[in-house]
DNA sequence: TTGGAAAGTGTTAACGTAAACACATTTTGA
DNA sequence: TCAAAATGTGTTTACGTTAACACTTTCCAA
């Protein structure tokens, strides 16, 4: 295996005394060559080592190729905008090999919205698909859809362990929150109560991501022979007034900081802090995932004490990139990708800008 | 500023009724363009905000870009062999756009082999380095000869604030020996000790980056009204029985659990975790930087309390895409470009691994 | 005023790969 | 047996940019 850094077509032609066309023939697996000269061209390609030049290559490909990514829609400084900026990052880098990346967004907390993107999606050819994966059945049944058609699928957010995506990009769920459990453990008494909300919109169904972040966190507190009570609350997205009458009436339940620690399993953490900043209730352990904006001032004002970080910029970004490799370079991504679980505080918050 | 994918040198050209040849002098400001021409295409370029195909050019473009990375040689799963992945890992993405990345190592150690080193680097001719930024003096005196010879130079791992180097990539050491500070006063009784050792060759100097952690360190302890004694140490690289002697010698010293802390401010934290891990001494808050394969295991089993990360390989990453975007794109990256300061603990290190 | 330099402009080859095309030879089947 | 189909092979064009080159026109100094 002799290393040379850039033998061209030309060159292995020229030394197994045949022409391009039949070089690139063999390359292709394309026929139409003798199976004297297909054995000699492939010898020296080998021999040499040769890997074709990419840049060349896409030049010359008129093809292109459609990426396209189900997301849910977001305004401005939420959290999937960070994972848009990473997915639209990509799309810039992939861009010169004739990569085009389509977002198509639908609305988190409605099923119905999500089977109309896929179905929208279903009419479309494309090359690979970026999936939040959020409503488990739907995205069976679009895994399945893919499988079919022979099209690559990349999972982020959360996983389904019995379906086979090209690549995860996204945190360990129970992990993540197994980790929330300890840290609190750590600053509060073990009898002490601990808040838990669950945010959603009207009674829709909660995220794998969520359940799998609240199963690790309880079961942590019950292997640490945690002996406080949890106290579950479900908020809603739309409407703040439901909300503070709600916690009001928890915090009236469980008077004189009974209440030690709280926690919400996605990135609405906000709404919880600023009910509590409202009431100047400062000697709760408050503890919430991603570093939106909104969090990131309660965090280093400190009435956030730790927020959860899983990259959702770099899940979007990978994601992209892993698909893109697969289509232009024939590589396959890593399966499973965990993103770090990040923990972030008031000192070091500033630091974590672009990641 | 209408949108247009693709539009061409040629395209362009028809629209100004001019040539390819001038158009591409235009673009390229070569001069030798009539005055009404020139704005023709000026004009036409703007208003379809042209982009060359960097593929195309780099197809064409036989010239080859040469970057220097001079880093400290590293054994296997030592902290400099972090930033070396980073950089090779950006350096086989460049390569296609004809940039060869070229290692120089030095004994990080020993000033005058850094000297050495950059005595061997004048003699070559290059289009941009990255530098370990070490010893002080020799980096300003490397800055200046780069200055003159208009080459760009990125600094990582530390910065010297009155130089002017195309890009810095490395934490905010004061903060982060300010984290580790607040990190350790959160466990520890505030007038008890706290162990500060440091690990060097021989009698050398220390490097900036650990002087300025250790400022950020005490700077905070003495905000926040600490009241215990620090403890210096000065341990040897070289010489494991000097220090468990010395350390045997502290402890017997500082007797019945009086420290209760203990740090080191560059990733040698494990020859400390191991004399206390051989001597059985469990209630010490032990915070150590970088997750190297040695302090990993350390922190897993429960001897280091934290360790502080800083993201060796996207420093050698982005220094290198930072040179070679800007030598073949023409892009500026961002001065100052701190990297977040991650914190460590034995729940969330297993999702460390490539970051 | 004139000849050579300078300025202005268009044409073309090159980069390495892909694939259409042209052509020759062999094989197949009625 | 012979035309059509299949196989084997080399040639050429295209991708978009760059830069060398060729050519024409203008300018200036002797």
């Amino acid at each position: 295996m002799e290393e040379n850094k850039n033998i061209r077509i030309i060159d292995i032609a020229k030394m197994a005394g045949v022409s391009i066309g039949t070089v690139d023939r063999v390359i292709h697996n394309r026929g139409r060559v003798s199976q004297k000269k297909l054995e000699k061209v492939k010898a020296i390609l080998e021999q040499f080592n040769y890997t074709p030049n990419i840049i060349a290559r896409s030049l010359v490909s008129k093809k292109s190729y459609k990426l396209i990514a189900l997301i849910p829609s977001f305004a401005e400084n939420e959290y999937w905008m960070y994972v848009a900026q990473g997915i639209t990052k990509a799309a810039e880098e992939v861009r010169a090999y004739g990569v085009v990346v389509e977002q198509h967004h639908f609305n988190q907390y409605d099923k119905t919205s999500f089977d109309r993107a896929i179905e929208a999606i279903k009419s479309i050819e494309f090359d690979g698909i970026v999936i939040a994966n959020f409503f488990k059945t739907s995205v069976i049944t679009l895994s399945e859809f893919l499988n079919e058609k022979d099209v690559s699928y990349v999972y982020i957010d959360a996983n389904i362990y019995d379906q086979h995506p090209l690549a995860y990009y996204g945190t360990n769920s129970y992990d993540s929150g197994a980790i929330a459990a300890q840290m609190m453990l750590e600053r509060i008494d073990h009898n002490k109560d601990i808040l838990v909300s669950k945010i959603s919109y009207q009674q829709d169904e909660l995220s794998n991501q969520v359940l799998n972040r609240e199963k690790g966190f309880l079961d942590y507190l019950q292997n640490a022979r945690y002996s406080g009570k949890i106290v579950d609350v479900r908020l809603k997205v739309e409407d703040p007034l439901y909300n503070f009458n709600t916690l009001d009436q928890i915090f009236r339940q469980h008077p004189n900081g009974a209440i030690a620690g709280a926690i919400t399993f996605n990135s609405s953490c906000h709404i919880l802090a600023h009910y509590l900043k409202e009431k100047e209730i400062r000697d709760i352990y408050l503890v919430g995932y991603d570093l939106i904006e909104k969090n990131r001032a309660l965090l280093k004002e400190g009435t956030i004490k730790l927020l959860i970080g899983q990259r959702p910029e770099l899940q979007g970004f990978n994601a992209i990139k892993a698909l893109s490799n697969k289509i232009i370079l024939g590589v396959d991504p890593e399966r499973i990708n965990f993103m770090p679980i990040d923990l972030l505080i008031k000192e070091n918050v500033d630091y974590y800008k672009d990641f």
